[in-house]
RNA sequence: GGGCGCGUAGCUCAGUGGUAGAGCACUGUGUUCACACCGCAGGGGCCGCAGGUUCGAACCCUGCCGCGCCCA
C-alpha cells in the first residue's frame, strides 16, 4: 500500500540510480531504428538553470517517448570546455592563493585546469540527474577529449588545406580585460549616455579650421585622415588639403567618401582605420593615408601617441584628450547623445576594435550549403519561423575569427619557422617533416574558439574522424533542441562544419524553445536576483512538477514564464494521481492486462475510449513538438475524465459483489496503466513508483511499450456524456436553489428512459443525492424542472423551495437557449450560407437549432407549470 | 533603419474560418470511507483599434496604436 502523502525526494533518488545502474537509458537494441538527440553540451564550468531544466526536459520527454517507442533511443550528453569561463574560474582561485597564470607558466596551468575539471567539472551532469534526464551517460564526451581533439585539429588542418581557413591581420573585437579576440556574436552592443565632442581640426596653412564630431575622442591620437562627403558643397574646396593634427602634429589629408554623412555631426569625419571597422574600410579606399595602432593589448596606450599620453587606460586618455583640447581652445561644443557601446558579453569589459594577426574561417563559402539543406527541407526548423533568423545571418556572414589568446582550449597546429614560415599540420612531428630536419619551429600560442570546436559536437562524439558503426548508425541525429538565442553561435556552425565534413546535415530536425522568464516577463538574472533556481524548485515540489511544468508552458518556441505557483499545481496534480493509485489498490485493482479488457459496462467502454483518445492525442502532439498540447490532455484525461468521474462512477460498480466489479476491475487497472505509461516521459518518477506499485511488472515502466490501441465504437461514450449532463444538471439546481447538500429528493423522470436511468441509479444516488426514481409527474408544489439532453426532469422540493430563484433560473436557461436559437436561425435564413457553407456546417447548424428550440419550449413549459 | 514576434477572462496562456477555452486567482459551499496539495457549484471576456475579404472572422488581408526580441 502507498504511503498516504506523495513525497518525491526518495523516490527520485531510488528511480534514478536503479536505472542508470540497470543500463536502462541506452538498452541493447540492434535491430531497433536509431533515434539521436545530441545535447548541447553546457558549459563545464556552469550549474544547472532554469533554461537548462527546459531545455532537457523537453529532450527527456522525446528520448523516453522513443525509447518506448521501442527505437535504439540514443542521447549523447557531455560538456563544453568553455575556453574563457573555464580560464576564468581557474585563475580566480589562483589569484586567491596569491599565483597567476603566467607564473605558473602554460603547463602547470593547464594542470591546474584539468585538476579542476576532475574535481569541480561534473556539478552539472550531476544536477542533470536529479532531473531525470536519461542520457547515455556510459557515452559521456567532453571537448576536450584526447580523441574530440584529433577531429578539432583534424578539421583544422583539411579547412586550412582547402583554403577556408587562414591567417590575416584585420580588425577585431579585442577584450582588453581578456586580453584576445573575441566573435563578434560575443559583443553585446549596450546603448548608454554618451556625448558627441565636436573638435576643431586647425587647416595646415593656418587658413582656419575644420570641425568633426566623434563620440570616443582619445581615438583621435590615431588618426590619419578626415573624410567629407564627395557631394557636400560645404567642404568640396578642401579635399585634397591638409589638416594640422592639434595633438599629434601630423599633417592629415581631407579625404572625400561616402562614408561622412552629411546629415550627422558637422558632417566631417576623422579617420581612425586601426580602431573603428568603418573607418578600416575607409582605410581600403584609400590606402595612402595608412593606419596607426594607438592601444596595448591591455586597453592602455601605446608609444605611438605623444609622451604625455603613454601607458594611460583608454578611459584617463579620453579625460586627458578633451581636457587639453578645451585648454586649446579646440573643443567647440559638447552634444549629449545615446551611443552604441560593445561589451564583452563574459567580461562586460568595453571591447576594442583591434588590429592584429588571427585565424579566420571564410563561412561565406561554408554558409552556401547550410544554408541550402534548410531551404531544401534535408533540416527543418520547428517553428518554422526560425528558418527567416538562420537565413539572414548565413546570407550576411562575415569571416569568423577562430584564434583566441588563451591557454586553455584547443591549441592551434601551426608552427613557425625562425623566416615567419607558417606551416600547418596535424602534429608537430609532421610539421619538422614539413620544415625539414633541425628547423626550429615554434607552435603558435593561441588556441580555437570554443565554438569551433563545438560546432563538431554532432560527429566528432560519434568518433569521426574513424569511420565509427556509432556514426554510421547515429549521424544525422534526429533531433536538436536549443533555445533560439543560439542559433548563429552553434546550430548555423553545426550545419556548417557537418555538411563539410561529413556530407549530410547533422540533424532532421531543430526544435527552437524560448527563454525562461520570470512571472513578470523580465528576463532571469543572478544580478536582478529574480532567478530560480531549478533545483530548488526540484526540492520543493519534486523533479515530475518542475518538469511537467517546464513543457506545459512550452508553446512553440514562445518565451515561457514561470511562476512559482505553476509548478505547485502540477505537485497537486501529482499528488492527485498517487491518490488515485491509493484507492485503486484499496479496492483490488492492479496492475492491467496487455490488451484492453472485454468490457460490457458502459462505464468502462466509455473510459476505454477516453484513455485511447488521450494516448492518441499524446502521441500527435509529441510528433507535432507541440508539448503543451501532450501535456494538457494527460492533465485533463486524468483529473477531469478519470477521478472527477470515471472513479466515482466505479464506486458503486466496485462496491459489494456487483456482476460488474471484476471487469470494472480490469478496466481500471488496465487505464492506470496506459496513463502510466503516456505520462512517464513527462513524470518518470512518479510513473515509474507507481507502475511497480500496482504489481508484478515483466519491465520498468521506462522500458515498457508506449500505449496504442483501439476500442470499437460504441454508444457508451452518448450514454456517459448524458450521465454526466444529468448529474451535473441536478447538482447546479440544488445548490442554484439553496438545497440542503445532505437532503436527497427523488428524481421524477420520463418512462421512456426508465430503462438508462435504472442501470446508473447507483451514480445518481452517490453523485446527485437522488434518493429514488419516479417516472410519474410529480405532485404538489415546489417542483424543480430541469431539461437535459431533450427530456424534462423534475425534483420535488416542497415548500423548501424558493420559488422565485426557480422561477429566475428556468427563465434565464430558457433565454439562453432561445438567444442560441434565434442566431442560428438567422444563420439558416441566410440563402448565402445554404448555398455555399460546407453541407456539415449546414447540415450541424439545423440540428442545433432544432435542439435549442426543443430545449427553449420545454423550460418554457416548465415555467408555465410553476404557475 | 531592417527583420521577427506578441496584444484573447484579474494573471499566465491555448484556440488559427462555423455559437469563446484552460490553469491559477476570485465568490459561495462542504453531504461521501483516494485525495482540503481535496470535492461541488458559480461569477468574470465589444478576442488592442479601424477598414477589407467571406454566407460567416479571435482566426485571412491592409492600415494604425501599444509592447518585446534580434540585427545594423
Amino acid at each position: 500500500m502507498l504511503e498516504k502523502t506523495f513525497d518525491p525526494g526518495p523516490i527520485e533518488a531510488r528511480w534514478y540510480a536503479h536505472w542508470e545502474r540497470t543500463g536502462a537509458f541506452r538498452p541493447a537494441r540492434p535491430e531497433a531504428r536509431p533515434f539521436t538527440i545530441v545535447l548541447p553540451p553546457p558549459n563545464v564550468t556552469g550549474t544547472l538553470h532554469i533554461g537548462h531544466a527546459l531545455n532537457q526536459t523537453l529532450q527527456d520527454i522525446l528520448v523516453r517517448w522513443k525509447r518506448m517507442q521501442g527505437h535504439d533511443a540514443r542521447w549523447v550528453v557531455g560538456t563544453d570546455h568553455a575556453g574563457i569561463a573555464t580560464q576564468m574560474v581557474v585563475e580566480r582561485t589562483l589569484a586567491g592563493q596569491g599565483l597567476s597564470r603566467e607564473g605558473l607558466g602554460r603547463e602547470a596551468f593547464l594542470a591546474r585546469v584539468w585538476a579542476w575539471k576532475a574535481e569541480s567539472g561534473g556539478a552539472i551532469t550531476r544536477q542533470m540527474r536529479r532531473l531525470g534526464a536519461s542520457c547515455d551517460w556510459a557515452n559521456e564526451r567532453f571537448t576536450m577529449d584526447e580523441a574530440y581533439a584529433r577531429a578539432v585539429t583534424r578539421v583544422f588542418v583539411q579547412l586550412h588545406a582547402e583554403g577556408l581557413l587562414y591567417r590575416d591581420k584585420r580588425l577585431v573585437n579585442w577584450d582588453p580585460q581578456f586580453q584576445s579576440a573575441i566573435s563578434d556574436l560575443e559583443v553585446e552592443n549596450r546603448e548608454v549616455n554618451g556625448h558627441f565632442w565636436h573638435l576643431r581640426y586647425p587647416l595646415a596653412d593656418g587658413s582656419g579650421h575644420l570641425v568633426v564630431a566623434t563620440t570616443r575622442p582619445e581615438t583621435m591620437l590615431g588618426d590619419t585622415a578626415v573624410a567629407v562627403h564627395p557631394e557636400d558643397d560645404r567642404f568640396r574646396h578642401l579635399v585634397g588639403r591638409r589638416v594640422a593634427h592639434p595633438l599629434t602634429g601630423r599633417q592629415l589629408p581631407v579625404i572625400a567618401d561616402d562614408w561622412a554623412d552629411p546629415e550627422l555631426g558637422t558632417g566631417a569625419v576623422k579617420i581612425t582605420p586601426a580602431h573603428d571597422f568603418n573607418d578600416w574600410a575607409v582605410y581600403e579606399r584609400h590606402r595612402e593615408i595608412g593606419w596607426i595602432n594607438i592601444l596595448n593589448p591591455d586597453g592602455t596606450l601605446n608609444d605611438s601617441v605623444p609622451e604625455p599620453y603613454r601607458g594611460l587606460d583608454r578611459f584617463e586618455a579620453r579625460r586627458r584628450v578633451v581636457a587639453d583640447l578645451e585648454a586649446l581652445g579646440l573643443l567647440e561644443r559638447v552634444e549629449e547623445k545615446r551611443v552604441q557601446v560593445p561589451h564583452g558579453d563574459r567580461s562586460g569589459a568595453v571591447i576594442e576594435p583591434f588590429l592584429t594577426d588571427q585565424w579566420f574561417v571564410d563561412a561565406s563559402r561554408l554558409a552556401k550549403a547550410a544554408r541550402e539543406a534548410v531551404a531544401t527541407g534535408r533540416t527543418r526548423f520547428v517553428p518554422a519561423s526560425w528558418e527567416k533568423t538562420y537565413f539572414q545571418w548565413l546570407d550576411s556572414i562575415q569571416p569568423w575569427c577562430v584564434s583566441r589568446q588563451l591557454w586553455w582550449g584547443h591549441r592551434i597546429p601551426a608552427w613557425y619557422t625562425p623566416d615567419g614560415t607558417v606551416i600547418v599540420a596535424e602534429s608537430e612531428a609532421e610539421a619538422q617533416a614539413k620544415a625539414g630536419p633541425g628547423v626550429p619551429l615554434r607552435q603558435d600560442e593561441d588556441v580555437l574558439d570554443t565554438w569551433f570546436s563545438s560546432a563538431l559536437w554532432p560527429f566528432a562524439t560519434l568518433g569521426w574522424p574513424e569511420a565509427t558503426p556509432d556514426l554510421a548508425r547515429h549521424y544525422p541525429g534526429d533531433v536538436l533542441v536549443t533555445a533560439f538565442d543560439i542559433i548563429f553561435f552553434w546550430v548555423a556552425r553545426m550545419m556548417m562544419q557537418g555538411l563539410h565534413f561529413t556530407g549530410d546535415v547533422p540533424f532532421r530536425t531543430v526544435y527552437c524553445h524560448g527563454l525562461v522568464r520570470d512571472a513578470a516577463g523580465a528576463k532571469m538574472s543572478k544580478s536582478k536576483g529574480n532567478a530560480i533556481d531549478p533545483l530548488v524548485l526540484v526540492d520543493r515540489y519534486g523533479a515530475d512538477a518542475v518538469r511537467f511544468t517546464l513543457a506545459a508552458l512550452e508553446s512553440q518556441g514562445r518565451d515561457v514564464k514561470l511562476d512559482e505557483k505553476r509548478v505547485e499545481g502540477y505537485r497537486n496534480f501529482a499528488t492527485k494521481l498517487w491518490n488515485a493509485v491509493r484507492f485503486a489498490q484499496a479496492q483490488g485493482i492492479g496492475a492491467g492486462s496487455e490488451a484492453p479488457p472485454a468490457a460490457a459496462h458502459p462505464v468502462n467502454r466509455w473510459i476505454l475510449g477516453e484513455a485511447a483518445a488521450m494516448v492518441r492525442a499524446v502521441t500527435a502532439s509529441l510528433e507535432a513538438f507541440r508539448f503543451d498540447q501532450a501535456a494538457d490532455a494527460l492533465y485533463h484525461f486524468t483529473w477531469s475524465r478519470f477521478c472527477d468521474w470515471y472513479l466515482e462512477l466505479a464506486k458503486p460498480l466496485l462496491a459489494d459483489g456487483s456482476a460488474a466489479a471484476a471487469e470494472t476491475r480490469a478496466t481500471a487497472g488496465f487505464v492506470l496503466d496506459q496513463l502510466l505509461k503516456a505520462l512517464h516521459p513527462f513524470m518518470p518518477f512518479l510513473t515509474e513508483e507507481l507502475w511497480h506499485a500496482q504489481g508484478q511488472r515483466h519491465t520498468d515502466l521506462i522500458l515498457a511499450p508506449w500505449p496504442a490501441f483501439a476500442v470499437a465504437p460504441s454508444d457508451a461514450a452518448d450514454e456517459i456524456t448524458w450521465l454526466i449532463e444529468l448529474v451535473s444538471a441536478i447538482r447546479s439546481a440544488r445548490t442554484e436553489l439553496n438545497v440542503p447538500p445532505a437532503a436527497r429528493l427523488p428524481l421524477h423522470a420520463p418512462p421512456a428512459i426508465e430503462a438508462r436511468l435504472a442501470r446508473h441509479l447507483p451514480a445518481l444516488e452517490r453523485l446527485a443525492r437522488v434518493s429514488a426514481l419516479a417516472f410519474a409527474p410529480p405532485a404538489g408544489p415546489g417542483i424543480a424542472q430541469l431539461v437535459v439532453a431533450g427530456e424534462t426532469y423534475a425534483l420535488p422540493l416542497g415548500e423548501v423551495i424558493d420559488l422565485a430563484a426557480e422561477r429566475a433560473r428556468l427563465a434565464r436557461a430558457a433565454e439562453a437557449a432561445e438567444r442560441e436559437a434565434e442566431g442560428l436561425a438567422g444563420r439558416l435564413a441566410n440563402p448565402g450560407f445554404l448555398a455555399r457553407a460546407k453541407p456539415e456546417a449546414v447540415e450541424k447548424a439545423r440540428a442545433d437549432h432544432a435542439a435549442r428550440l426543443a430545449e427553449a419550449e420545454r423550460l418554457r413549459a416548465a415555467l408555465a407549470r410553476l404557475g
